[in-house]
DNA sequence: GGTAGACCTGGACGC
DNA sequence: GCGTCCAGGTCTACC
């Protein structure tokens, strides 16, 4: 199976690739420089399949073994549109970009797209892992969850799909913790499974839901293990970027960035990139830092 | 609304 | 090899 989906201009995949970490978190993989990636995708029918994403022409061309039904066809397009950000119009951001220096950039190599998973559930677990731990730490948590639950690739057992919320709310949240070594985070990603296993939660309507950010915002929170930080990195991939995810690492950043190298906090975290109003989560996501 | 302490792991470090 | 300390966000209890 061969698929060819045009980008809205201007696009590069490489700089979507290398837009955050996710490339490095399983069921992705490629390897530097991040020209091309592949993901393994469990479809609805059931079926596992890798699919290879490189670029073509404005857009990119994703390629699968064997032969997908039309329905499996258009679901891998739906995805992969929705994973590289082939639909996002980023005029808005380039217009109030151009003035800055620091910023410069992103009109010149097409960047302020970033990187996700094909599912919001997905991209939720995985935040949740991101958070206090260090970057290693989450790459092993989300490889254990893929390679303890996720369904195999037909006749290679060492490539996994990421486990669905039906499959992570049966595990038993002990196994979470001890097997997978989640630690703490291990009940907020059983008790999100669950929710969205049973309906109780629909994110994957939050993808595309017609909410105020705000509102989108409070939704979010309410997920157990979803706090300020986590909030906003989900923000960020849903394409809302008024609030910064700040951590240590944004701390460390804006302090020598604009303080002079003396500590900071939130505050001065938000003020630094205030002027930015809706934009200021991709301002800071994207800034050339000196 | 603000703050302190607990949560859990892996890595760095000292012995 | 073992013990201790620390970094990393969120939650809960308390003021």
């Amino acid at each position: 199976m061969r698929i060819t989906l045009p980008a809205y201009p201007p696009f590069s995949l490489p700089m979507v690739i290398r837009s955050h970490g996710w490339i490095q978190l399983a069921p992705f993989a490629g390897e530097e420089p991040y020209e091309t990636f592949t993901y393994l995708d469990r479809l609805q029918s059931g079926r596992v399949v890798l699919l290879r994403v490189e670029p073509e022409g404005d857009g990119v061309c994703v390629t699968a073994d064997g032969d997908l039904t039309e329905a499996e066809q258009a679901e891998v397009a739906d995805k992969v549109r929705w994973m590289v950000g082939l639909d996002r119009d980023l005029a808005l951001f380039y217009a109030v970009a151009q003035d800055e220096p620091k910023l410069a950039h992103v009109i010149a190599q097409a960047r302020g797209r970033i990187l996700r998973s094909p599912t919001l559930f997905e991209d939720t677990v995985k935040t949740i892992l991101t958070t206090n731990t260090a970057w290693s730490g989450t790459i092993r948590m989300a490889q254990a969850l893929v390679e303890l639950y996720g369904e195999p690739l037909p006749g290679d057992d060492t490539r996994r799909a990421f486990p669905t919320p039906e499959r992570l709310a049966e595990t038993d949240v002990e196994d979470l913790r001890q097997t997978a070594r989640l630690g703490y985070r291990a009940p907020y990603v059983g008790e999100l499974a669950r929710r969205v296993a049973t309906g109780d939660l629909d994110l994957e309507a939050l993808k595309t839901a017609d909410l105020p950010t705000p509102a989108l915002r409070q939704e979010l929170l309410a997920i157990k293990g979803v706090g300020g930080y986590a909030v906003a990195n989900l923000l960020l991939l849903l394409g809302r970027p008024d609030f910064i995810p700040i951590d240590s690492y944004a701390f460390k950043m804006v302090s020598n960035e604009f303080y002079g190298g003396a500590p900071v906090g939130p505050k001065e975290v938000e003020a630094a990139f205030a002027r930015w109003g809706e934009w200021k989560g991709m301002a800071y996501w994207f800034w050339d830092w000196s």
